[in-house]
DNA sequence: ATGCATAATTATGAATTCAAAAAGCCACAA
DNA sequence: TTGTGGCTTTTTGAATTCATAATTATGCAT
């Protein structure tokens, strides 16, 4: 069916190929070549990716719980449109899960932990004219501070809820000059983190939200 | 395959087999049918529930992104074992959650609203003597209060995680006197929420969950 | 031409089949 | 007795096949 795939290497812990096929549908969501609210044809995608429908179904349903997806009964899979209210809600959430990690690490930290978050905000501050890169470092320090906080649960969350964030057409970090704004606020955040004050390291990722949610709007 | 099943009723708007399936897995695993850290067998289940395997693989994929069950490759589906941290964890996402949607709810609700929370409490009140209904009247309040707080997403993950919570063999309201003591600090939450004191209804709800997590510690 | 009934097509949902990895088993040697 | 190599069985992962619901197309009557 797929013309000339090459033997796959024996690699010791293959990821089952269901787990494959949801990332690699994730990314083609994200990138938009699958747009919100568009169906999702399990038969141009299969032969697409050259496999068969089995592992498709499965990772669909795997992006429904998620919430990238949503499953239509007898009429398949359609890529998930958030409404304004889901983002609010969603910044909101953010916020919440966010801000009382900051706090905890700002408590909790090693100096190792401290120097890491500091390696990270340099990245930033290095990239601060790439939007793209910029993105992908911001991503890093926020799944690095949820790392430090020790809470898997809380982790996968956000994780998850950063996902169906990048459903969202407006993304904030998007908006010209937003980045500036965040690059500052990550400063302020830092500090308030290498300090180890809580109170203020809660309050200002939460200000963080708050203004990124402005700029969504 | 399955002897004499009852040919399905032409109900309107059929939920997939999958979802369903999903359902009854879960309760079999609150119920301890299914014990954690044990390996769930496909051939066997699907020939229990009457259906092949696909659903049934399906319906193991949903759960294991909900947390309930783990994926291990080539080697199928385990009942998750929640550790004494992942409770920790939990409790202490519930809390934030939880005492957050408090919060809200104490300073949006309509009198509709409040006269609903009056009710559910009241119906915890009237059970205080029987355990599972108490847990029961006590679920619907603490679900009621997130659909109050109207953070659709937040809902959700509250609701995953109280399954995953059931998981818990020490769940908290199985000790002795911990209904006694759950129903006193329900009692001083509902003040707090009828009186619109925001602030106290999220100490509260917090310092419900945290008397809780001792419990089950 | 328009509306409705019915046939053909298409897509989903689920069962079955097939391939291959892992586990179990047994014989045999050290 | 214990450990090791190879054979068998079991079980997972994925493709294929089958059944049926939903959609589209077609034809007929008004």
């Amino acid at each position: 069916m797929a013309a000339l795939q090459a033997p796959e290497p024996p690699s010791l812990t293959r990821r089952a190929l269901y787990q494959d096929v949801a990332e690699r549908l994730r990314q083609q969501i994200f990138a938009r070549q699958l747009e919100p609210g568009s169906w999702i044809d399990e038969m141009k995608v299969s032969t697409e990716y050259g496999i068969s429908r089995t592992p498709l179904r499965e990772a669909l349903k795997v992006l429904a719980v998620e919430g990238l997806v949503t499953m239509k009964v007898r009429r398949g899979a359609y890529v998930t449109e958030m409404s304004r209210d889901d983002v609010v809600q969603v910044y909101h959430l953010l916020a919440l899960l966010e801000s009382d990690a900051a706090a905890v690490v700002a408590t909790q930290a090693s100096v190792q932990q401290r120097e890491e978050l500091l390696a990270l905000h340099d990245q930033l501050e290095k990239h601060a004219r790439q939007r793209d890169s910029f993105f992908a470092a911001n991503e890093r320090f926020h799944m690095a501070l949820l790392q430090m906080a020790g809470n898997r649960w809380a982790a996968q969350m956000v994780t998850d809820l950063r996902k169906v964030m990048k459903l969202n057409r407006h993304h904030s970090l998007f908006k010209q000059g937003r980045l500036a704004d965040s690059l500052a606020e990550h400063r302020a955040l830092l500090k308030a983190l290498l300090a180890g004050d809580a109170a203020a390291s809660a309050r200002l990722m939460r200000a963080h939200f708050e203004s990124g949610l402005q700029a969504a709007a």
